[in-house]
DNA sequence: GTCTATAGCTTGATAGAC
DNA sequence: GTCTATCAAGCTATAGAC
């Protein structure tokens, strides 16, 4: 029950978790007024505009994913406890109604304004990055076992969790769980 | 150059590809009526109202995957092979603008009207059944070689596919053959 | 089967008072 | 920093003429 002191910050956490459970296109500044028991204008002189709201939204899902990535990075853990990290932030996500990778969505990401989706390729970049570092650092240390380059298995492993998720808010949740499951079967060496 | 002599089959035509490309929420009445000449009063006059019109798109979705099923399934080809007609169907979808599964997206399903998420859900069903059954024949078989059961693993590679669809949109093309083929190799026995 | 005309809503955005 | 008031534009949908 502490900070959010102003109503900036207090919009951009509502917005946030507007983003993630229904995409960029579907909330409005009315949503965000009403629920903030204020007026659209007080929006709009905080965020000029709804682009520059959106841009603000992902820099902050890039900083907030590198502030977990350099924790999680500093734990020395094994490169499955990693993977399993992100699956459950991910997880967490679609627990909290939200739907894609981080919010980062529309998904579609050619129908955001394009500062914003320029943003998005940022963070979709950096996010490959993270995965694909460790899955070779698994790779090489024997933990995780897969064919081809970590990059490539990056795109795929990146991929599957992604589909997993939007899946998931179709046939349920338990579905998200059970191919999170097979991915790591399939990166499990020996057998 | 022939058939779809009347409205109602050009209509439903040009709202699959614009379904495709920008989503159920990316295209109005208008955009319909404009684009065929004709007035926002026609289009309604062939479907009473949009969710209407969602419904009868999805619907004949299932119809096309089916007769894309079945004609696949008759040409006696190998497990592999199907996966692979299965995925260049969808590369198509994406050389043609189109984003999703089948268009049938707008991925978030519960921001569809409800009747019309109701048959995505089953086309889901449809595309899953189809997927895990050549999954399992390519196992018996030994065309194939994976860990746990068709139904897990047809869930993360309908998920990989979906992911990497949405992926390839923002990130080009070329990644998505990236992660086909990087999805193959890992279906791949011996090595 | 297609049109005109229109209703009623929601959206993003601005100007100016307090 | 927040408000009132207002705008033009977009949307779905309907009634009724042709």
């Amino acid at each position: 029950m502490p900070r959010h002191t102003d109503t900036r910050s207090r919009i951009l956490e509502l917005a946030h978790s507007l983003l993630q459970a229904h995409g960029f296109h579907g909330f409005s500044y009315r949503h965000l007024a009403d629920a903030l028991g204020i007026k659209t204008a007080a929006v709009h002189y905080h965020f000029r505009n709804k682009a520059d709201l959106g841009v603000e939204l992902v820099i902050e899902l890039r900083r907030k994913f590198q502030c977990w990535a350099t924790d999680i990075d500093n734990r020395t853990l094994k490169a499955m406890e990693r993977l399993d990290g992100f699956c459950e932030m991910h997880r967490m996500i679609l627990d909290h109604g939200g739907s894609s990778p981080f919010g980062l969505l529309d998904v579609l990401v050619d129908q955001l304004p394009e500062r914003m989706s320029r943003e998005v390729l940022v963070l979709a970049g950096e996010i490959h990055g993270w995965l694909a570092r460790t899955l070779r650092q698994g790779l090489a240390s024997g933990e995780l076992s897969f064919h081809g380059e970590p990059d490539d298995q990056a795109l795929i492993v990146g991929a599957a969790i992604l589909g997993a998720l939007l899946m998931a808010r179709a046939l349920g949740a338990d579905k998200y769980r059970s191919a999170i499951a097979q991915l790591k079967k399939q990166l499990t060496p020996g057998k």
